[in-house]
DNA sequence: TAACAGTATGTAATAATATAACATTTATAA
DNA sequence: TTATAAATGTTATATTATTACATACTGTTA
C-alpha cells in the first residue's frame, strides 16, 4: 500500500514546474522560474527538490546535477533509477524496463553488501543524433 | 591493444595521490594535498581528473562528486563502471562482475538508443555496517 | 481545544564544486 | 624544424549546495 503524499505549497509548485518541462531542470534555473511565485532563496528549492526526490516524484541525474519527474508511475521511491541519455543533444529519459530493474534489484555480488537502491545512467547517441 | 598514456606532470602528481588514497577524493581535498608540489590553482587539479577520467585512471562517484583510481586493470576506458557505496561508513568500491558488465554492456531496448557508456552505483549497507 | 511533535517555510550568509578566458610552454609528429 | 596538439599557469567568476537560526503551519492526541 503507498502512501499518498499531499505535497506543500512549494513542493508543488517546484513538481508542476519540473512535470511540465521537456528536459530535466537544474536547481537554479527552477528557482528562477519560481520567483514570481514567491521562492526565492536556493534553500527553498533544495528543501524541495530533496522530498521530491525521498518520495519519489522525481529523480536527479546525477551526472549533470538536473532533476526530472518520475515517468515511471510505479515508482514511488527513487530506489531503482536507470536513464539513458544522449551526448550530443542532450535528450534524458527514464528507461523503464522490467527485466533490466529485475535483473539489478536481484544483483548480488560475494562483497557482502546488501544492495537497496541502485541508479544507472547509459549514454550514447539517440535515434536523431546518430543519423545526422 | 591498449595505448599506453605517458602522464603529464600535474596527471602523474594527482593519479598518485588518488592511487594511494583509501577512500575517493574530492577535487579541493586533491587541491589541498598538491598545494606543496606546486598545483596551486583548482583549474590545474580539474583539467588533470578530466584527462585522467577521459583515459580510463581514475573513475568519478557522481553521486558524490568524488574520484576513485581505476580498480580493473582491464578497463582502460571510463565507458563502463559499476561501484558500491555504503550509505552508512561510505565505503566505495568498484564492482568488477563480468556477468554484470556483459549485461549492461549488451542492453539495449526499444528507444533507438546507442549505448556505447554506463555509469551505475549500488548503495546499501556493507558487512559491517549491516551487523550494527 | 490545548499542547505537542513533526514538517515546512523564510532569510541571510557562506561553503563547495566547477568553468571561462587568456597567455605561455612543452611534447609529438610530419 | 616547424607546425600542431596537449599541457600548464593565473586570475576571475560561475554554478551548485549547505549552515544556521527564527518562525509558521499541520496533524495527532491528551
Amino acid at each position: 500500500m503507498q502512501k499518498i503524499h499531499n505535497l506543500s505549497k512549494n513542493q508543488k509548485i517546484i513538481f508542476d514546474l519540473i512535470d511540465k518541462s521537456a528536459e530535466p531542470m537544474k536547481a537554479y534555473a527552477i528557482l528562477f522560474n519560481v520567483q514570481k511565485k514567491g521562492i526565492k532563496a536556493p534553500l527553498q528549492v533544495y528543501r524541495a527538490l530533496d522530498k521530491l526526490v525521498e518520495i519519489g516524484k522525481i529523480h536527479k541525474i546525477e551526472s549533470r546535477n538536473a532533476f526530472i519527474a518520475c515517468q515511471n508511475s510505479s515508482c514511488q521511491i527513487s530506489k531503482a533509477t536507470a536513464f539513458s541519455i544522449c551526448e550530443s543533444c542532450e535528450n534524458i529519459s527514464e528507461i523503464s524496463n522490467s527485466k533490466l530493474s529485475k535483473y539489478l534489484s536481484n544483483f548480488s555480488d560475494n562483497s557482502g553488501m546488501k544492495y537497496s537502491k541502485y541508479n544507472l545512467e547509459f549514454f550514447g547517441l539517440c535515434k536523431k543524433c546518430k543519423s545526422k
